[in-house]
DNA sequence: CGGATATTTGCATACGAATGCAGATCCCAA
DNA sequence: TTGGGATCTGCATTCGTATGCAAATATCCG
């Protein structure tokens, strides 16, 4: 494409110097005299050579790309842990490899990962296969799932307190004097989904109470509003639903207040999961449980990179705490409930 | 990390035939017969065989690579482009290659873009210095702007008609009788802002008015409110405002009805710029003008891969259509103005 | 069936940089 | 001044694949 093929040996030519020294000067920890360094920087600088990243990863085994695995980026949740992710790893010297995966085309998705010789995999995404986690782990490739997990691999993951922050929720709803309380399900099969909604439903049972209604809105906005309807049909519909992500409680609340003129939280208490910064905005104020999504990129890019640099790959599984984040979508119980509830959630490490 | 180094060496000891043979397999278009490409494919399936695009890079001088640089990923219009993007840039066999611009480090961005050899660069981002877009252009390989445009520049651009756009809207302003119209401008520096500030101040002087009163959010959610705060300031506010984009917008809206308690639209009309998919959510129902996403970014790949194909850089210059979307956001004109707005847009290539 | 194309095949080399090894150079102390 | 160790340097090879070229084989037509 360009003429620009400035290689190691035309700078070693015009600094009168061996390849190799051209090669050792642009290599971290590699000998040279600060002479010939400065000969070989002078003459890089001159002919504007940069190394060849691609050469250098032959040799060295190691081209450093991470792959990040995601499956949709209009839940505003990943968007940001991907700029965050991609910022980090850049500053510890890496590039993402952007993969968007399709139901469709999975096996393809590993066979390409593969192909670029990517150092390090991150899957960013409550729903993909299992099937898709399970090929990357087989790589021998370290491997870091990102807001799921899946126990029996070899591969570490990163998440929040889903557990926790289900019972808080259910807390927060039942000590607010709510009695038909529904749960609008992501996607079955994700460990999000089904960590939320045990520590929800086991909850709700502790407090002697059972989930009223439950829905299923497969952590899409459409099918969320769907399922939001579903539930409101009938004579008598929910007086509070939690819903498994923030995405999907935008279109429930939107069902709630324009297609059934319900008003939140006078008629209907409604709290989401994830804390996506339009959850913070006017239009919708919603009540919800904050995943700390930086400490989880930061707990994931450490995972990542100790492994890449010892060259080994050891499972970690790191759990991060959650909390909720009172706004006004949700009623509110009383001041000494409230206050033993909005305090920091519990947290754990492996 | 992983012994799975199989080489397309080993494949060709197991098929009994030179390296040549399975390379030319993998290679389409390449002269090979139907008996040794099938004991090759058999082979390598055998092996786990996975040609590594990295060596093949090396000698064709093809790394399948595409850079794209983001400044941000909060604002929603970007995320929905990056995957569309990366999903049939995918089916055209490349892989996105992501860098998140940082105002510091904008000439190390280049470098490394270069280090990877990378066969192509979208920039994608209303806000990203000039000089970035000139180092870009001048490494001799294709650029595509996405969404902004340099004029002097060697490199290619896909924008939409942003000066109809913004006459579009203060048309519609000014036909539902508004008479202190102002303007919340993204980032002064950027074609899109001026674009669309020119065609709507324009259109105001064809229409006998003056923009009454102008701030800059710099096309981020904070800087938005703190201009909607500051236009409000003072005895009598503005009766309308157009922001440069949805995502301050929805800043701008927050701030006048919570702050300010005003009513949108009955006391403030309210216009923003991309339609996002929040935009359309019950808690703004923001009127808006639609940038063509999937268009923009089918005429990126498009644009991409002809001239990676044919090895040639040639400037195109791509503005799609642009067309006010209507909801309640803002004050109606007449039911016959309405209609002469609400068409399609203008369009134009070059 | 013979000769002449057309198609396959393998050999050898190239891509650009990293690195083990051995020789060269340097530094310092005796 | 000399010896010994530490530091540099260049040579040659390597990573995994693509490709020009010439040899080998297959295909076709009269």
């Amino acid at each position: 494409m360009a003429k620009d093929t400035v290689t190691s040996e035309d700078v070693a030519k015009l600094a009168n110097v061996s390849q190799s020294a051209v090669s050792r000067t642009f290599t971290p920890g590699a000998s040279v005299s600060e002479t010939t360094r400065e000969r070989v920087l002078a003459a890089a600088r001159e002919l504007g050579y940069r190394p060849n990243v691609l050469a250098r990863a032959m040799i060295s085994g190691r081209s450093q790309l991470i792959a990040v695995l995601v499956a949709y980026l209009d839940n505003q949740f990943y968007p940001i842990v991907l700029e965050q992710l991609s910022r980090s790893l850049q500053q510890h010297g890496y590039q993402v490899l952007l993969f968007m995966t399709d139901p469709g085309n999975q096996d393809q998705m590993v066979q390409k990962m593969l192909q670029y010789q990517v150092d390090g995999i991150v899957m960013a995404s409550a729903t993909m296969s299992s099937t898709l986690a399970r090929e990357c782990a087989q790589t021998g490739i370290p491997v870091v799932l990102f807001n799921r997990y899946v126990p029996a691999l070899p591969a570490s993951s990163v998440t929040s307190d889903n557990l926790t922050g289900g019972q808080l929720v259910a807390r927060l709803l039942v000590k607010a004097g709510h009695r038909r309380i529904a749960f609008i399900a992501g996607a079955e099969n994700s460990s999000t989904n089904r960590d939320r909604e045990a520590g929800f439903t086991a909850e709700l049972a502790a407090l002697g109470q059972r989930l009223w209604r439950r829905g299923i809105g497969g952590y899409t906005f459409e099918g969320a509003a769907q399922a939001a309807r579903d539930l409101f049909a009938g004579d008598v519909g929910p007086d509070a639903v939690f819903v498994a992500n923030d995405h999907m409680a935008f279109a429930a609340a939107d069902v709630i207040r324009d297609e059934l003129g319900l008003r939140i939280p006078q008629d209907v208490s409604l709290v989401g999961y994830d804390d996506v910064p339009e959850a913070g905005w006017g239009g919708y104020k919603l009540t919800t449980v904050k995943q700390p999504g930086e400490q989880m990129i930061e707990e994931t890019v450490r995972i990542l990179v100790e492994q890449l640099e010892s060259r080994k790959v050891v499972k970690h599984e790191a759990i991060l705490p959650s909390h909720l984040v009172i706004r006004s979508s949700a009623r509110l119980p009383d001041a000494e409930t409230l206050a033993s509830l909005a305090g920091p959630g519990t947290a754990g490490t492996s």
